[in-house]
DNA sequence: TCAAAATACGAGTAATAGCTCATATTTAAC
DNA sequence: GTTAAATATGAGCTATTACTCGTATTTTGA
């Protein structure tokens, strides 16, 4: 009753070989996403390109929404994950640099499957409310907050709004990108690079 | 069997009760994706709350797509016209009085009825293959593009992608704006208006 | 006034797709 | 080897919902 979010997986997969078909669900899941678009993505679809029965997809997965939801989870952690790769790698290297870093992994993350990526950017937006995916969310937009904080710069709006700019004037850039077809990750890069320092006010080279 | 896209309507309303009839399903259709999102969008519910049979409903429109095509166009159009009317209010006036004009058109676009907004721009990217949006999309696409060139900017990168940018980054802001629920106008836009001044090399005041 | 066109009606159809469950097979524990 | 738990199966149930079609009503034009 209560509860409007993703229910919990209906069994903890706990042999190998479950693990091996909850993986080859949500990687069905994602290519069928990507190869078909949401027409072709039913759960009876995603189960026959998995190799799996379609009762084994409702012991792992208690309904369809949240097969899309570890899918959309999954790629916001590993996106999550790249950042702090990064951010942990540049550590002590000028703000520049820093950014330039984290810029290369959301640029790869949208260049790498750029119709998987438009998909799944579409899909979070409606599972927005996610506890889980919010949380993901935060975890990021704190680091990034984090990066403007140590950067010393007198932010324009403040660290709060400022954070929440920048977060949208790279996802929005990127997005059009995947809309547009673009395959030019270096244009790309440079073009959000010029957008986020110019609005941090600082005269990009 | 060719034509992917949305069929033409499958009759032109001549009287005028069936203009009102055909108004009324587009309201309709608008207050229950506002009011209940995805979920309760159904043809049936859109029938009922416009106070028309279903039968009605499908001899103005061929399928449902068309409905929410009809919607996001005519929200397009909406925004469309109010740009080229800020344009045209704003002629000789200086490049940023100009511009200034336009992102009040766009801010107050966002800001009269945001989950709306959300919504249609949600549906929006999933029909970014309908002709008619696309034709709308490329009229703005072209007025803000003339705005650009007549500013005499040197432009960071080129006409087109400059263009392409500003287009993300105002759409990506006021996007995020609309998830996060925010409900300044005017902080919005002066972040917009910094966004957008600096991205183009100008100092904003 | 009257025929024809336009519009409105809504019960019913059809097809899709999410999901269940009774059963079978495999693995683990001892 | 035996048992119990975990995992796998897929035919089929069920509910939803887009959409049709035969009929009724209203409007128009002459």
């Amino acid at each position: 009753m209560s509860s409007a979010e993703t229910p919990a997986p209906r069994k903890r997969p706990v042999q190998a070989r479950s693990a091996i078909t909850v993986d080859a669900i949500l990687t069905a899941a994602a290519h069928i996403l990507e190869g078909e678009g949401m027409e072709g993505y039913t759960t009876n679809a995603i189960a026959a390109r998995a190799g799996v029965s379609i009762g084994s997809l409702y012991q792992y997965f208690p309904n369809k929404e949240a097969i899309t939801a570890a899918l959309v989870l999954a790629d916001a952690e590993r996106l999550y994950e790249g950042l702090q790769a990064a951010s942990d790698g540049s550590a002590g290297a000028p703000f520049l640099a820093r950014l330039e870093a984290l810029l290369d992994v959301v640029i790869a993350h949208q260049m790498e499957r750029p119709v998987l990526a438009r998909m799944i950017d579409m899909e979070e937006r409606r599972l927005a409310h996610d506890p889980a995916l919010q949380a993901v969310h935060e975890a990021g937009f704190a680091l990034v907050r984090q990066e403007l904080q140590d950067s010393g710069l007198s932010l324009p709006f403040g660290l709060e709004a400022s954070t929440v700019d920048v977060f949208a004037i790279v996802l929005g850039i990127c997005d059009t990108a995947g809309e547009r077809g673009e395959t030019d990750g270096d244009g790309l890069k440079a073009r959000i690079r010029h957008a986020v320092l110019s609005y941090l006010g600082l005269r990009p080279s």
